[in-house]
DNA sequence: ATGCTTTTTAAACAATTGTTTAAAATAAGT
DNA sequence: ACTTATTTTAAACAATTGTTTAAAAAGCAT
């Protein structure tokens, strides 16, 4: 048969197609780009993508949902720590910014990702599960209703984040085209502005703590 | 020979490939559909697309083009307007949303379609220009200078609006499938969004203004 | 080495792609 | 009506697409 009965040998090529796709639909999306093109940056024939993976579309949901997985998984680390919520504001941020400058391409692969994709099978993939797993919710109604934080509905927060985080990072195109700047100027510019996020997300969401700082 | 040395008739043919071209571009991104498909949903001949435009490429540049001088131009609207910086913002913002609402791909699109582009022909368009002729460039900076007005770089005052306006309406898919949430349910966050971000710049940009408010 | 399974390849498959060619249909000018 | 220019079509083009088939190469146990 095919894998999964035993694995022998290194695994090396079932993961070197793997971070080769990534690359390669990260980057030109999943028809942007050919089998052809993802074997050849790997040095392999094309049927032996359709041997470890039986399609093109399978391929790319796996990276699709990994990719997905990935950028949870950030936010559960940090809302898993033991820490006040304005600290893990801070720390949000600070980890999604680091995180987006190594992998930029991601969120919008993510996005567009979403909408070529027919069936979206997010239930599977139980990130909301994991979220709750983190209290996060629980620590956020609590210091609602001592109000210590804004009532503000967890979704409206959840897109708040990554309004500020993800978007910055996404438009470097469109803003480095409008405001003809070169890539120094624009990393210079998000360095600021994830400053400044931090302090208008905590000032908006924690008003009376730090309005007295 | 083609076009442009009279039109006549109806240019409703031309006309027609447009619209079907900017509802396919923009549903499925450019490799992501076919110059039969468009032809079909216009009920011509694909050959009378090129005859048109010249190729599927050339024709995908003019949609773009336009989706980003259209957002661009909600933009100067309201900057032109005889308004304090406060009421631009919630103007903006409100304008922003509404307009997104109608056409809720187009920013997905255009981050997508800049970086499918290999040439980025930003300046001939002169969005700077047109940005720079609403004088807004200098409101901000008086109402700085006054004190009216946070210190913050135009550029990343653009990128809060930018952030906060398109990416609630681009990440639909992606909150709502990790919430679980339906259409009607996505609406009624994005409504309250709307008015949370304008709370939320205009307290972070006019701080003195509107604290004790 | 021998037999067996797993991995990899070369070649071919039919379908679809963007684009072009040449002819037909329509409109316009005289 | 006739001539010319514009618009539209059908058909074909060569190239590329995702996928499959059958055979070769490599690994591994005995």
């Amino acid at each position: 048969m095919q894998r999964d009965k035993k694995m022998k040998k290194d695994l090396s090529t079932e993961q070197k197609i793997k971070d080769a796709a990534r690359k390669v639909f990260m980057t030109k999306g999943f028809s942007g780009c050919t089998t052809r093109e993802i074997a050849k940056s790997v040095g392999i024939n094309v049927a032996l993508l359709n041997y470890y993976f039986r399609s093109k579309g399978k391929l790319f949901e796996l990276i699709l949902e990994a990719a997905l997985s990935d950028f949870i998984e950030a936010m559960v680390e940090v809302f898993s720590m033991d820490l006040s919520l304005e600290n893990k504001t801070r720390m949000l941020i600070d980890k999604e910014f680091e995180f987006l400058r190594k992998h930029p391409e991601l969120p919008l692969f993510i996005h567009a990702g979403l909408n070529q994709e027919s069936d979206n099978n997010f239930d599977q993939s139980n990130f909301l599960g994991r979220l709750h797993q983190t209290g996060i919710f629980e620590q956020c109604e609590k210091a609602q209703e001592e109000g210590k934080m804004r009532k503000v509905n967890m979704i409206n927060v959840t897109l708040l984040f990554m309004s500020n985080c993800h978007f910055p990072i996404m438009s470097k195109k469109l803003i480095c085209g409008i405001y003809q700047m070169s890539d120094g100027e624009h990393d210079e510019r998000l360095n600021e502005h994830q400053e400044i996020v931090k302090e208008m997300l905590i000032n908006y969401l924690f008003p009376n703590t730090s309005k007295n700082a």
